[in-house]
RNA sequence: GGCAGCGUAGCUCAGUGGUAGAGCAGGGGAAUCAUAAUCCCUUGGUCGGGGGUUCAAAUCCCUCCGCUGCUACCA
């Protein structure tokens, strides 16, 4: 399987004066959710995430903190490497900006930019906020006492220009809009890419991309007066993972460019816009997807510090468990949209969805199987109509599912995958094997067998999104870790009669309410 | 202001010209294998307001109201 189809996806990397919260684990449990999807389908999957650590923020924070930045980083990226282990993302590489591959990349990279000549040495000049630390539009201002300019946050401006080196941006404007009118799906979901099209349309400036008003950053090559802009060193660091600036052979050959930069709505234009641009200036090639999720908030509110409603990840997994969390934020929201957060929609998902219709589902049929027929997979007799019917929805799962995933659409596969835990359910009332067991005990095995072998498709197929739970369930059946993927699913991989099964347990348990004190 | 999108049952949404749909919530019933889980039936909408095109409009056009996003160098 190596060697035939790959499949390279990021995350953005998350800056580290960042505290995790759900908005990026979001992110990345999307990512962890179609890595893992892709390599039960057989692909040599590449899933990448890390830490931007660079930039004045970071710098002030660690100074504020009494250490070196470098000291700093370490210890706050630390924050996102624990999230790996909370949320049992399986990325298969972290990246830090820091790290000494990386700044050799993204040095390279600008000599190759600068070689091209789309990097040159002008000036940035604008009305700057020392308060805000930012730079305001004319437009954006308004008239103070003595020929002051005031920004909108009230504070003063003052005309600072500093030399900078710039990308040649507005020259990429008509080759960029090639692009996107060659590949439709480049950006997903639709409505954004429209966004960024009209904003290439409506022209674009030339970047400038270093600065020499602080330090913690990655040095211009032959310039040590200016570092770079964050948002170049953050976007190469794709590229450095697979080995940049060693584009030929090894990891850069096999896996660029990328199938998927999963990114937040807010930061859609760096990736869909200014990185295709240095990649095509760089004569790399763009990557192939940018889709942009949006965003949570928490029981109707903006997730906000100062409401003090945002949620760490671990209060999560710890209040309503792993695999129910992960389920949670994929299905209640069309993957793209916004969506809110609430403990009632959270109680409902698990008890309505997990614990009824799927855990409940695995437990009647398993629970059946080990008390009429001796705790072994049953021997079936013939296929009826209706058995054919059900294992046929079950079979034409993984194709409806490789479609949704393929477009991201995580909520509508496990629509899909529902739909056919609903069909299963129907069908035990239906059959009713509590009832032949008394009257036609072959016909009963056959029953159970077909749910049996549905129970399967449906526990290979949630593995991506419930990992522990859903190999739980695989243990029931009796299946080796070699049975478990998606090669297997159909006829070749049917459980086979008489293979010994071991005690049910319950896999997805009800969300009890804490008894009001 | 400009551009784009949205407004459909209590809630979340699907439905782009031909007798209004799903899930959840609410009501009634069946069954009893199972985590009192499951299954069946059912209440419920002048499809944001108004106007127009058409034999026929949630679906096309105009207009009004409300909401959201984008409108570059803070990430």
């Amino acid at each position: 399987m190596a060697g035939s189809k790959t499949y390279y996806l990021t995350t953005p990397i998350y800056y580290v004066n960042d505290v995790p919260h759900i908005g990026h684990a979001y992110t990345t449990l999307a990512c962890d959710v179609l890595a893992r999807f892709m390599r039960l389908d057989g692909y040599d999957v590449k899933f990448l995430t890390g830490t931007d650590e660079h930039g004045q923020k970071v710098e002030k924070s660690a100074q504020a903190a009494g250490v070196d930045p470098q000291a700093f980083t370490d210890r706050v990226s630390q924050n996102f490497r624990d999230l790996v282990g909370v949320m049992d993302y399986s990325n298969d590489d972290f990246i830090r900006t820091t790290e000494p591959r990386h700044v050799a990349s993204v040095q390279a990279l600008w000599t190759r930019l600068v070689e091209a000549g789309d990097i040159y040495l002008g000036s940035y000049a604008g009305w700057y906020s020392v308060r805000d630390e930012a730079f305001y539009g004319t437009d954006e201002l308004r008239d103070g006492p003595n020929g002051k300019k005031i920004a909108p946050t009230g504070a003063e401006c003052e005309w600072v220009e500093e030399p900078s080196y710039f990308f040649r941006l507005s020259a990429w404007q008509d080759r960029l809009l090639a692009f996107y009118d060659a590949n439709p799906d480049f950006i997903l979901p639709p409505g954004k890419r429209n966004e960024v099209v009209a904003f290439v349309k409506g022209g674009l400036q030339d970047l400038s991309v270093s600065r020499t008003t602080f330090k913690w950053g990655i040095p211009v090559p032959g310039d040590d007066a200016h570092i770079m802009y964050v948002w170049l060193d953050a976007l190469t660091n794709y590229i450095t993972a697979v080995g940049y600036p060693q584009t030929e052979g090894g990891e850069f050959a096999k896996y660029w460019p990328a199938d998927l930069h999963m990114v937040g709505k807010d930061i859609l234009r760096f990736h869909a816009v200014y990185w295709p641009a240095f990649l095509m200036a760089a004569g790399l090639q763009p990557p192939k997807r940018v889709f942009a999720h949006g965003w949570w908030t928490i029981e109707g509110q903006k997730m906000s510090k100062s409401l003090g409603n945002v949620i760490a990840p671990e209060t999560l997994v710890k209040t309503y468990g792993l695999d129910q969390t992960r389920y949670f934020l994929l299905r209640e929201v069309p993957f793209g949209n916004d969506g809110d957060f609430s403990h009632a929609a959270m109680v409902r998902r698990i008890n309505s969805e997990l614990a009824n219709d799927y855990g409940n589902l695995v437990q009647r049929v398993l629970s059946m199987i080990g008390k009429n027929c001796g705790a072994q997979v049953p021997q079936p007799g013939p296929f009826t109509e209706a058995d054919e019917a059900l294992l046929g929805r079950a079979r034409a799962l993984l194709g409806t599912l490789r479609a949704e995933i393929g477009v991201q659409a995580f909520h509508k596969a496990l629509d899909a995958v529902w739909a056919v835990v609903g069909d299963a359910n129907r069908y035990v009332d239906e059959q009713a094997p509590w009832a032949l067991k008394k009257t036609d005990p072959a016909r009963m095995a056959t029953v159970l067998y077909v749910l049996a072998e549905t129970i399967r498709h449906l526990a290979i197929l949630t593995q991506p999104v419930m990992p522990a739970a859903s190999s739980r369930i695989l243990d029931q059946l009796a299946l080796g870790p070699d049975a478990r993927g998606f090669d297997r699913l159909g006829q070749g991989g049917a459980l086979v009669p008489g293979t010994a099964l071991p005690a049910p347990q319950g896999v997805f348990p009800r969300y009890v309410e804490e008894p009001k004190t």
